[in-house]
RNA sequence: CGGGGUGUGGCGCAGCUUGGUAGCGCGCUUCGUUCGGGACGAAGAGGCCGCAGGUUCAAAUCCUGUCACCCCGACCA
């Protein structure tokens, strides 16, 4: 391949963009990979194309190196496959839907586990047919309430899925094994730094899953890690340690009065100066009402939620915990309908009364001690004793989570970071084996239900990671597996550099690297030096005042490291550079 | 959906307070000079100032409405 920049589809930027707002978006835009068309929907450019094709190929490569085979579905579905799953309703407004001329419903595909059971349930029937994993590239399709950040979230991208079907669990184990040493390999070749965490089954159900989750401050993710025993988790999915029940004589509950105290801080500054308590917040038990939601049903439930005071709820914990039912909000509306629950001022200690389900952070054990609301305006109850005063209906995990908080593993304390969800393997189990009756029949004649994994790759979102993560002040750094060459030559001067730069370039393609050559007349040099640094390719050549020496420059883009080279042996040294 | 912000040549922005013939930088075209760190000079091309209505002799500027986009949050196998 020999690109020249004379006749490149190509214009870089200097300025950033100005509706950019995280690196790989600026630097790709700046670097005319790619340009914006509509909210979160975006074209490749020629240099943009090719690195889009490194990702993919790679991707590719690794899942039939597993032993994937390939697949395409349409993007384009008619309704029924999503009415048949309900997720024609379910997946709400994140569908974009569409009739055809005869006003019959269509969307474009969001995700395709229904077509790909469905087509081996027309095409397999016999446990010989089994195990089998089959996968696709292609461009998926949700209406984002708000795409950000460019390429990283769009509504239109690029995505590599892919399904097992076994004929047992360990079957089950074995191809999530399989996926998870694809997808080491594939995040190790596209040269991203990732951490895989354990993640929330939630509600596509079965039990294993993690994320691939690649540290970035740009990201929607929160993970914790532990740096003594290598325990990673996405928030959501974190456990708390339960400290140990504490047992033995404590004193009664007593009821204090603390007028002008609704929140906890006022409450710990008052009952320490007041009544000397010599308490923390951490030793006030929170209680945040709430009302849950089934999915399809207009009916909620409420739900408090007890929580050491020193610690918010965390919003997406909450949600991840209580899957399928979505939390909401508990409004003034829904207080003066319950009349018991006193805001501001609520304790768990009357809730069984009101028939209130009330689950509480793990921490909450059995004879721990509590300052808590007593439910009356202005006033608190000290010495509230769970087990005694307040029998919670179970834990839930829904406080926030510190850095610092003891791993649930080693007990170190966890560090906290943001990360970007590159890939996620799941084993979904039967869920949807059991919703599209996918059976193989056994050797005994006997009906046999397939089990099922569902594995995920962000292949456009990977491209735009390694723009967050391979960069410098001065551009792209491109891993040299997916760069969109493997050298590229400035030419500079007045005299021939040009000819000479393609002569070389011309040398180099023969050898089979991809070449991209600098080849514009009347272009200064600082022009020619920024626009190679931005667009990030791994090693670059000068041909410019050295040629008269018979020299040229060979730099590294990643080490910043230059070196002069004899002409001569330029296309030896180049090439031998390149392949290291 | 809640909060904040922005719409002016391809890109980045000023002008709006105090209405009066639309401006700057980059990019683009032509000519000349320059040629190792986003060169210089000269001459050009390119904009119904998001849209609609109103006020006015006159609206990018004031008023009303509307649409779009960006950011934060909610939302998001």
């Amino acid at each position: 391949m020999l690109l020249r920049m004379s006749s490149l589809f190509l214009r870089t930027l200097r300025d950033d963009p100005a509706d950019a707002e995280v690196p790989s978006h600026k630097l790709l835009v700046r670097a005319g990979y790619v340009r914006r068309v509509a909210p979160g929907i975006y074209s490749w450019l020629p240099l943009g194309k090719l690195v889009l094709e490194n990702v993919t190929r790679i991707v590719r490569e690794e899942m039939n190196r597993m032993g994937g085979q390939e697949v395409l579905f349409p993007a384009l579905l008619p309704r029924d496959y999503y009415e048949a799953s309900g997720r024609w309703t379910e997946y709400g407004d994140l569908l974009f839907r569409l009739k055809d001329r005869k006003g019959a419903d269509y969307l474009l595909g969001p995700t395709h586990e229904e077509l790909f059971t469905d087509m081996v349930k027309g095409e397999y029937s016999s446990y010989k047919d089994f195990p089998v994993t089959l996968y696709q590239i292609q461009t998926k399709y949700r209406d984002e309430a708000r795409p950000r950040a460019g390429i990283l979230r769009g509504r239109e991208f690029v995505m590599k899925d892919s399904y097992s079907f076994d004929l047992d669990d360990d079957g089950l184990k074995r191809s999530y094994e399989q996926h998870r040493e694809a997808y080491i390999k594939t995040f190790e070749r596209l040269g991203i730094d990732y951490r895989i965490c354990f993640a929330m089954s939630g509600a596509m159900g079965g039990s294993a899953s993690e994320e691939f989750l690649a540290p970035a401050p740009s990201g929607e993710d929160t993970f914790v890690s532990c740096h003594s025993c290598g325990y990673a988790a996405n928030a959501e999915a974190v456990t708390t340690p339960a400290p140990p029940e504490v047992t033995g004589e404590r004193p009664p509950l007593r009821v204090l009065d603390t007028p002008g105290t609704p929140t906890i801080e006022t409450l710990v500054d008052f009952v320490n100066e007041r009544f000397g308590l010599g308490v923390t917040a951490a030793h006030t038990l929170k209680n945040v009402v709430l009302k849950v939601r089934t999915p399809g049903s207009d009916k909620a439930e409420t739900l408090v939620v007890g929580v050491p005071g020193d610690r918010e709820v965390d919003f997406k914990r909450l949600e991840g915990a209580l899957a399928p039912g979505v939390p909401e909000i508990f409004e003034a509306a829904d207080f003066a309908k319950h009349p018991g629950l006193v805001r501001g001022y609520i304790g768990p200690q009357v809730l069984k009364d009101l028939g209130i389900t009330y689950l509480v952070d793990p921490r909450v054990v059995t004879g721990s001690s509590w300052v808590t609301g007593a439910n009356e305006p202005g006033k608190h109850a000290a010495d509230v004793v769970a087990g005694r005063d307040f029998v919670p209906d179970g834990t839930i995990e829904a406080a926030e989570i510190r850095a610092g908080d003891e791993c649930p593993r080693c007990g170190s304390p966890v560090s906290i970071d943001r990360g970007i969800e590159i890939g996620h393997i799941f084993q979904l189990g039967r869920k949807y084996a059991d919703a599209a009756q996918l059976d193989a029949l056994g050797p005994d004649g006997k009906q046999i239900r397939i089990t099922m994994g569902s594995y995920g790759i962000g292949v456009s979102r990977a491209l735009a990671v390694i723009a967050e993560q391979k960069h410098d002040e001065l551009g792209l750094v491109w891993p040299r597996e997916v760069a969109p060459a493997d050298v590229h030559i400035v030419a500079t001067g007045k005299d021939n550099q040009i000819e000479v730069a393609l002569d070389l370039a011309g040398e180099l393609e023969a050898t089979g690297l991809r070449v991209l050559v600098d080849d514009r007349k009347g272009v200064s040099p600082g022009v020619k030096f920024k626009d190679a640094e931005l667009l990030g390719v791994p090693t670059i050549v000068v041909i410019g005042r050295g040629l008269a020496q018979g020299v040229a420059e060979l730099r590294d883009r990643v080490t910043g490291v230059k070196e002069e080279i004899p002409l001569a042996e330029a296309a030896a040294l180049v090439a031998a550079a390149c392949r290291t």
